[in-house]
DNA sequence: ATGTCGATTTGCT
DNA sequence: GCAAATCGACATA
C-alpha cells in the first residue's frame, strides 16, 4: 500500500495552478480529539505568488498574516474574513514563494453527523460544506490552525486513488476578487462536477 | 489613532 | 435581491 497522505515533496512538486487542479478529488481530513471528519475537495482556487493581484501576497506584500504564505509548501494558511469566516488554504511551492490554494467546497465523507453538529444543524436544504467559510466550520478549522503542518496528524490531505477526468472539472475565474483588475479573470478556479 | 473593507454566509423582504 | 453580522489587517496620518 502506498502512502496515501500527501507528503512535503508533493506540495512542492508543481505549479500552484496545476496543483489546484490536482487537488480536485483528493480527501481533506481533520482530527479533533477522537473525531475524524473528511471530504473530497470539490472546488478550489489558486492564488499565484507575488504577481497575482488577487493574492494577499501580491507585489511581495509580507505581513504577520501573509507570512504563512511564504512558508515551504505543505502548511495550512488560515485567516479570518469578514470578521467571522475562516478561510482554509494549502500553501504550495518552495519556501519564499507565496503560493496558496483556497479550499472552497468539499463533498462530505467521514464524520458527517459531527460536521452537521459543528455547522449548528443547518436546515436540511442548506449545503453542509459548500463555500470556504462553511468548509472550515464543518471541518473544525480555525485561525488557530494557521501554519499547521499538513504532513502531521491534525489536518492532512490524502490521495485515495480517485481520478477526476478533465471532463468533470469546470475551470472558471475566481469568486469575489473583483478588486484584482485583469487578474480577476484568470481561470484559476476548479470545480468538480461529477458525471459531466 | 482612526477609517475602510474584505478570497462570505444567512435570513428576511 | 439585499443587508447585517463582526473584527482584524492594513493604509493613512
Amino acid at each position: 500500500m502506498t502512502q496515501r497522505k500527501l507528503n512535503r515533496d508533493f506540495y512542492q512538486s508543481r505549479d500552484v495552478v496545476r496543483m489546484a487542479r490536482d487537488l480536485i478529488g483528493k480527501l481533506v481530513v481533520t482530527v479533533q480529539g477522537d473525531q475524524l471528519t473528511s471530504g473530497w475537495i470539490s472546488e478550489c482556487e489558486a492564488y499565484a505568488g507575488v504577481t497575482d493581484r488577487a493574492s494577499h501576497a501580491w507585489n511581495g506584500r509580507r505581513t504577520a498574516r501573509t507570512e504563512t504564505m511564504y512558508h515551504p509548501g505543505g502548511v495550512a494558511y488560515v485567516y479570518l474574513c469578514y470578521g467571522l469566516h475562516h478561510m482554509m488554504n494549502v500553501v504550495t511551492g518552495p519556501e519564499g514563494e507565496p503560493h496558496a490554494i483556497l479550499i472552497r467546497s468539499i463533498f462530505p465523507v467521514d464524520g458527517i453527523e459531527f460536521m452537521h453538529e459543528r455547522r449548528g444543524f443547518p436546515k436540511p436544504k442548506t449545503p453542509l460544506a459548500a463555500g470556504p467559510g462553511t468548509v472550515c466550520q464543518a471541518l473544525g478549522i480555525t485561525r488557530a490552525d494557521d501554519r499547521t503542518d499538513l504532513t502531521g496528524n491534525r489536518i492532512w490531505i490524502e490521495d485515495r486513488g480517485v481520478v477526476v477526468p478533465d471532463t468533470e472539472v469546470k475551470v472558471t475565474p475566481r469568486i469575489g476578487v473583483d478588486y484584482a483588475g485583469d487578474d480577476a479573470r484568470l481561470p484559476y478556479r476548479f470545480v468538480w462536477v461529477p458525471g459531466e
